[in-house]
DNA sequence: CGCTGGATTGACTCGGATCAAGTCGAGTGG
DNA sequence: CCACTCGACTTGATCCGAGTCAATCCAGCG
């Protein structure tokens, strides 16, 4: 059984044996977190590679007036700051949703492995591409969907992103965000993302419940948000609209 | 004199001569553009690097209902999709707003570059980890600030960047966005962009005309926003604040 | 069994959108 | 030199999606 991490690279690249091997390796031993705990703060000294094995986290920065606004959700087998030690000091803070394994993997270490395993350079590179046109895609999502498109361009995304590494279950992901964090990830009050959920729910669209999301008509959510997965660039076919075919 | 591409690397880490000098030729012979150009469209095969020698560009995406939201200036000196040929299709667009001069750099001179000259490698890594924190910069502007401190946060980051290449004069810039741009920019209509404008001119904080802006009164700019430039990771120190005192 | 953090619901407010007229300025052609 | 045009900018009146404020509910847990 591979970690997260591996299989998450092997949908990007085709890594060799050896390889996988090596990043096995340097992900085995991680480091365990209880929830809310931030790995690194806003102004630290950049330092190591953190690689989610299990459980969520999310990248977040707070304003002068104390409000917060979550810029990244990350789920197993996503890896943050691979460049980052390039610059001196964070512009952001990174903090565990859930519990949480995350492998800790040295500069140094991460050097070695990029030199000696182009193709998992290679897989990083696209990783990061990818975080960037997610990061564009919030934007979008920001600057011209209202609530109701935005809560179900967020969910489309979330399940497409973990169904790559074997998160989902048919119909059903695990996903431990609360009303709160999402209100601070979409730009909006935990009031009205009780209210849009409430909506969803009624519609048939989606349920999101304490701990886990149930996508009942992908259709459905698709078309509420104008969802196009050609940001994500994924090499499988299986989306979205393929989740009720393979019920 | 040189270009405003190897100017703003030599921002980011020490260049040495001979590689200062390749990089010069790599960027001769720009292209020119006229405004409202697109160089690529959402969709297209990805290809060359485009390296901004002079006038400004946008990234943009546009929404099944024709609205379009703008995720990135890009002046002079900005350069794009370094990695961006490891996927297949571009999930943007990318569109002149000025008239502009663009180089063209082959995947293959690039990647010799690269392979020549590691501190232009680095600088570019760095170049890409700072366009990241923009985005995250605009995640966070659109998620929780007003319009009044979205706007004025815009035009301390544009002028900032604008400020490490040489573009600025004192307290006035070279600016040839519209209203309607602003507005795709900001997630905003276009008449409330106006609106607010005259504000800050009210305030006597900023002016934005036809073509150029003119920072009044920084401090209060850096107040209105909240703005904090760590995510831009400058090295050299003299900030907006430090406007005013050369003047 | 009470405490606590989240979820839920209702009443009211408000920032920014929408709709609808203008105005201004730089071409451009007669 | 002036009329015409077109794109961008302005301004006012009105509307509405989402925020705010304030209870209340609920489940897990020490």
């Amino acid at each position: 059984m591979l970690n997260a991490f591996v299989q998450k690279l092997r949908g990007l690249v085709d890594l060799d044996a050896a390889t996988i091997v090596r990043v096995e390796t340097a992900t085995t031993n991680p480091r365990l977190f209880r929830a809310k705990q931030d790995l690194i703060r806003e102004g630290d000294m950049t330092g190591p590679v953190f690689v989610m094995l299990r459980g969520w986290a999310c990248r977040y920065k707070i304003l002068p007036n104390g409000s917060r606004q979550v810029t990244a959700f990350m789920m197993p087998g996503d890896a943050c700051d691979l460049h980052m030690s390039l610059v001196t000091a964070m512009d952001h803070s990174i903090q565990t949703i859930s519990a949480a394994e995350i492998a800790i993997i040295s500069r140094r270490d991460m050097d070695v492995l990029i030199d000696e395993h182009p193709d998992f350079a290679r897989a990083m590179d696209i990783a990061q591409l990818i975080d960037e046109a997610t990061l564009r895609a919030w934007i979008v999502s920001m600057g011209r969907r209202s609530s109701l498109e935005r809560i179900s361009h967020l969910m489309c995304e979330l399940y497409l992103r973990a169904s790559e590494i074997g998160l989902t279950d048919g119909k059903r992901l695990t996903l431990p965000l609360t009303q709160l964090i999402l209100a601070d990830a979409l730009g909006m009050t935990p009031v009205h993302i009780n209210r849009v959920l409430k909506e969803l729910r009624q519609l048939g669209a989606m349920d999101l419940q304490r701990g886990f999301l149930v996508i009942d008509d992908p259709d459905t959510l698709v078309r509420i948000s104008g969802f196009d997965e050609n940001y994500l660039h994924r090499r499988s076919a299986s989306g979205l609209l393929g989740v009720r075919a393979s019920n």
